[in-house]
DNA sequence: AAGTTAGGTGAATAATTATTCACCAAACAA
DNA sequence: TTGTTTGGTGAATAATTATTCACCTAACTT
């Protein structure tokens, strides 16, 4: 027998990124997505059972993957500071480099693809990131507002800061990174 | 002859409007639209075009309206806080009124029906907002960071904060506005 | 090498959704 | 009051899009 191809599933996922940041999810079908990736509509139903579990499945993987790597490098052991510093740089990097995850996963927040399920478990990847904030608070070094406000705020900064730079196609130097991480320290800072 | 109904062209909106807050905009249909606003399909027709058309005028109409109240209040003449303040809060305020506008805008961004022309275009409303930052940058009160890089800076803790308070049906007590009014301030002065 | 199994294809079909239209009713003009 | 014109209706139709399937082929097994 003929084994699956799985590397065909990444293809898929990679056109449905590209699809999506074009078109918006109101705007792609699988016929589209298929031949973006070069292959027969079919072909598609193959490795998803149809395209709602291929949205569905594609969510998930983007928010995990995300997530997982915004820890890269964080040592809990580190000042503050230091481990802030850390996770905001690679919040920032990996935002630019998937920014069509982004997109994607924004457009899905309001689909009827995501449950409310799906949305509110998202939640629980974000714990290092929750805790980390805690010890910033309890240490005095930012200010004493609820953590979920902190959290908001910094994702709302950079969030921001992302689509300023890809719709502008704006250079990433590091003049305007640590610009925009001494904004965003300033305003939670003690 | 029967007059046209005006205000049926506000039903239809209202009612596209919760739709895609609720579902996205992949997830409505016209017959969804014109059930929601409490009359037939056919009757949609009548007042526009198309799917498209009903989609491209929702979208000038609250881009227009919305950017139009940002300045309510607002006195070039105040001294540069009390004026950054006035339009801060105005944002909040009608971000968090017309949060439904918010994401239908957000949503059509990355959509087929919005032309990049409107998107460029739907910059130069913001004229008043950016000569004001300049001018706090020339009065030396706020960062010698490029005014666009605030705008962005700004938008981002605006847009997400409302979020929060959506998502997590926060009350907006004028203890958390002032707190996270405080945390953009700081942010950016110098 | 021959047989078998599952992947790959894309035209055909099914399902969904946009749009039209024959008919009815309300508002105005005479 | 009657006629005329346009709004309003929702079932019928058209267009689009998701999904299937008969047929092919590649890869593995014996």
């Amino acid at each position: 027998m003929k084994p699956k191809d799985e590397s065909k599933i990444d293809e898929i996922f990679a056109a449905t990124l590209e699809l999506v940041k074009e078109h918006g999810l109101s705007g792609i079908t699988v016929n589209m997505i298929a031949k973006k990736a070069g292959f027969a509509t079919g072909t598609v139903y193959i490795y998803f059972e149809n395209k709602e579990q291929l949205i569905v499945k594609l969510f998930e993987k983007c928010f995990y993957a995300y997530a997982k790597d915004y820890f890269q490098g964080f040592d809990a052991a580190a000042p503050f500071k230091v481990a802030f510093h850390t996770i905001w740089m690679n919040m920032l990097r990996i935002s630019v480099e998937h920014f069509s995850e982004l997109i994607f996963i924004e457009q899905c927040f309001h689909s009827p693809f995501i449950s409310d399920e799906t949305r509110a478990s998202s939640k629980e990847i974000l714990v290092p990131w929750r805790n980390l904030l805690d010890r910033g608070k309890s240490e005095r070094l930012i200010k004493q507002v609820d953590t979920i406000w902190i959290m908001a705020y910094v994702r709302g900064v950079i969030r921001e800061m992302v689509k300023f730079i890809k719709y502008n196609h704006v250079e990433m130097t590091p003049e305007f990174v640590n610009t925009m991480f001494d904004m965003c320290w300033d305003g939670i800072k003690d």
